[in-house]
DNA sequence: GTTAGCATGTAAGGAGTTACATGATTTT
DNA sequence: AAAATCATGTAACTCCTTACATGCTAAC
């Protein structure tokens, strides 16, 4: 039944797993963390803590304690069995893990993901990417669908399309470069890179 | 009632008022002008064409004249009624033409849209973009809300989603800058343009 | 003291998917 | 003759949003 779409509930785990949080600002967090487009809706939050509290995965702790401020919040943290299944989803590298609403989430918690699942994933998403640009590159050149061949707007999007697909596939093959580069230079004690991925000034 | 998402409706009458068609390549052409990610299912068009059928948008013509293909199938084609609404909605320059789920498809119908409509679902959807980059860089700078400030794959994801945006912000710009071009040339009578949208060889 | 933002929820409904069910036609 | 693909649908379900409802607390 936790099979399909956890994706929402992942991502409060993997937040959870930080530090104890509760509603308001898990919402705040999560669109931060997954939303580039539209912002998750109380609606949305509520219910799913609710399913994940029936499950198991999380428990209610009513701050009690009103140390920097007094105003009575919900408290939500992560249980033993919540930390284990969100273990288990995010070791598994199947095509769940490279779907489009899946991935960024996925990937924002690769800190917590071992090298090679990392990979997988990174690699499966490569994949999938690159079979949805064969497709668009081989039913496009003939001639439009839309009747007479070669609407200009029409061509243009498909166009600006296949460039931003392609601009993704590249940077997935550089993360994936800098992923073998990191553990072959791991390997053999080399720290150089090119394709390193930029870290943070500190 | 029909103000909200009447997103896949409009695109059926779009392509409708091309040419009748039968759901099945329908959704082809659906999948080719909306989808580059999921495909469209059955279950989500079939009961639309009903929608729309009971709407007065469409009818049905039963292919009764098996001229290329003896398959009998059932042809829709587009009303007077459904063309007005077409006409109507496409014409609207409002916020819902520039969300996310509905840019694509109105800039798919483009050429069946007036060209200060035009201008401003491209400037409005920019200044969507626009505002939306403007909290992404103002919400990132400080400290990653995740816990310890700056998770690498964290920060990777953010940095590459804005570029992602800017890269369409500048899209956008280009065509906003051959729509005001192509204006001002027609009014002129000056066929010179850097920033033309490509046009197809014929 | 009133506005803005914090905080938690519920009910109704929209939009779509998956899985199922069926059968015709074309290609191999 | 079998397999692929064309073609049309329905039922159950999932996930999410909108709109509503409520009340606290901090800042101006």
């Amino acid at each position: 039944m936790a099979s399909k779409g956890a994706t929402l509930e992942l991502a409060v785990l993997g937040l959870l797993q930080e530090t104890p949080l509760h509603g308001y600002e898990l919402r705040k967090r999560l669109n931060l963390l997954l939303g580039w487009g539209r912002l998750l809706s109380y609606g949305s939050l509520y219910p799913a803590l609710k399913r994940m509290l029936r499950a198991g995965w999380i428990t209610e702790v009513t701050s009690a304690s009103p140390g920097v401020s007094r105003r009575q919040r919900i408290v939500y943290k992560i249980t033993p069995e919540g930390t284990k299944f969100f273990g288990d989803q995010i070791t598994e590298a199947g095509p769940a893990a490279w779907e489009d609403e899946n991935f960024n989430m996925r990937f924002a918690f690769f800190s917590r993901t071992s090298a090679d699942v990392r990979l997988r994933i990174l690699e499966g998403r490569r994949q999938r990417l690159q079979e949805r640009l064969d497709r668009a590159r081989t039913t496009q050149p003939p001639s439009q669908p839309g009747g007479r061949n070669g609407d200009r707007y029409v061509t243009e999007l498909q166009r600006h399309s296949i460039e931003s697909v392609e601009r993704e596939v590249r940077w997935l093959t550089e993360l994936i470069d800098a992923e073998r580069g990191g553990q072959a230079r791991e390997a053999i004690g080399d720290p150089r890179s090119r394709h390193q991925l930029r870290t943070s000034q500190e």
